[in-house]
DNA sequence: CCATAAGCGGATGAGTCATCCGCTTCACTG
DNA sequence: CAGTGAAGCGGATGACTCATCCGCTTATGG
C-alpha cells in the first residue's frame, strides 16, 4: 500500500507538472498531457508516469480544496443546531465549487482515478449522512432528501451558475449561492 | 436569406445523417462526424457539408423536442392561474429535457450554430419573461427570480439527474420531477 | 568513485479531424 | 429522349492529437 519516496528530481518534476497543471485549469484550457508537458518543460513520458490519464492530473490539482472541504465538513458537525450546520457547510461547498473549477467535475464523477479522492469522497458523503439525519431528527428539512442528492444537486447548482458564461467570479458566487439558497427555502421546515 | 431547395438525393442524404445521429444521441455515444459518415453510409464531406460542425447536428437533431416544447409555452400563456401555469410549463420542461439527451448542450450552449434555434430559444425566452412576469404581478413567486435565471435552473436540474449515472429513464424522470419540486417549493410564495 | 535502478525524453505508430478536388447524378431544356 | 450545366458526392489526404516504448541520463547508497 505504501509508494516507495520518488527520488528528488522526480518529485520535483511532479511539483512543476501540477502547478502547470492548476494554471491551465484556472485558464480554463483543457488539460492536454502532451501540451502540460511542453508547458512544464518535461517529457511527454514524464507525464504520464505520474498521471496516467488526465483526470488523474485534474483530481491531483483539486485535492487540496476537497481536503479543506472535507475539514469544513468535520467543523459543522461541531455545530449546535442542525439547520445552520446544514446550511452553513452547503455554503461552504458550493463557494468551493465555484472557486476551483478543478472540483465540480472530480466531485461529478461516478468513480475517481486516486484512491485518496475516493477515501475522500466517501469522507464527505458520510459527514453529508450525519448532518442529514440530524437535521431529519429535528425535524427542519424535507424528509425526503438523502444523502445520495446532495452531490448532484450541489453539483447541478455549480453547473447552472457556469450556464452563464461570460461573468466574472464574483458575480458567479453571487448566483450560486442564490441558487442554493432557492434549494434551502425548498429544503427548510421552519 | 431564403435557401434553395435541395436535391432530392441530397434531401435524402441528409435525412439519414439525422437519422444515424439521433441514433448516436440516443446509445450516447459522441456525435463524431466521419463515424456518423460512415455509419450513415455516406462520404465524410456530405456529413460536412451539410452540418458544419456536431453542433449543429446536434442542434438539428434536438429541434422537433424544442418545437414541442415552444409549443406547449404558448400553451401554458393560457393557463388562468399563473402559478400553475409557471409549474406546468416548467415541469414538461424538465421531462423533454431529460427525455432526449440532444437537448440540455442546446440551452447549455450560449450561443447556436443554426439561426433557427436561436429563434426558438428566443421566443421560449420571451414565454419564460410573459409566465414570470404574471406570476410577480400576482405574488405568487419570489421576486428576485428573473427570466435569465430559467434555463440555467432546469439545465442545472437536468444535470444534477444525470450525475446519478447508471439509472434507467423512469427513475431518472423521477428525481428530476423531485429537484424541480424542490426548487418550486423554494420559489413559490403561497 | 562505482554500480544500479529510478527516472527521463522524444521519436513514433495509431487514431481523429476536416478539406479539397475529380467524378457522378440530378433536373431542366429543347 | 439526349444534352448540358450545376449541384452534390466520396474518399484520399495532410494536419493534428494521443500515449507507448526504449535507449540514455542521473540520483542514490555503498
Amino acid at each position: 500500500m505504501s509508494t516507495s519516496p520518488l527520488r528528488k528530481d522526480a518529485a520535483q518534476n511532479r511539483r512543476h507538472i501540477v502547478e502547470t497543471a492548476r494554471r491551465y485549469v484556472a485558464d480554463g484550457k483543457p488539460l492536454q498531457l502532451n501540451d502540460v508537458a511542453r508547458t512544464a518543460s518535461v517529457g511527454v513520458a514524464t507525464v504520464y508516469r505520474h498521471f496516467p490519464t488526465p483526470e488523474a492530473l485534474l483530481e491531483t490539482v483539486a485535492l487540496p480544496a476537497i481536503e479543506k472541504l472535507v475539514r469544513r465538513a468535520e467543523h459543522a458537525l461541531t455545530e449546535a443546531d442542525p439547520w445552520i450546520a446544514l446550511r452553513g457547510f452547503l455554503t461552504a461547498a458550493i463557494e468551493a465549487l465555484l472557486a476551483d473549477p478543478a472540483v465540480p467535475p472530480v466531485f461529478a464523477a461516478a468513480t475517481s482515478s486516486l484512491e485518496h479522492t475516493s477515501d475522500l469522497k466517501r469522507g464527505l458523503a458520510d459527514a453529508f449522512t450525519k448532518l442529514l439525519t440530524r437535521a431529519h431528527q429535528a425535524g427542519v428539512i424535507d424528509s425526503n432528501v438523502t444523502e445520495a442528492d446532495m452531490i448532484p444537486l450541489m453539483c447541478g447548482i455549480a453547473y447552472a451558475t457556469n450556464v452563464h458564461s461570460a461573468l466574472g467570479p464574483t458575480e458567479r458566487a453571487t448566483i450560486g449561492l442564490r441558487y442554493l439558497n432557492l434549494i434551502l427555502a425548498g429544503l427548510h421546515r421552519p
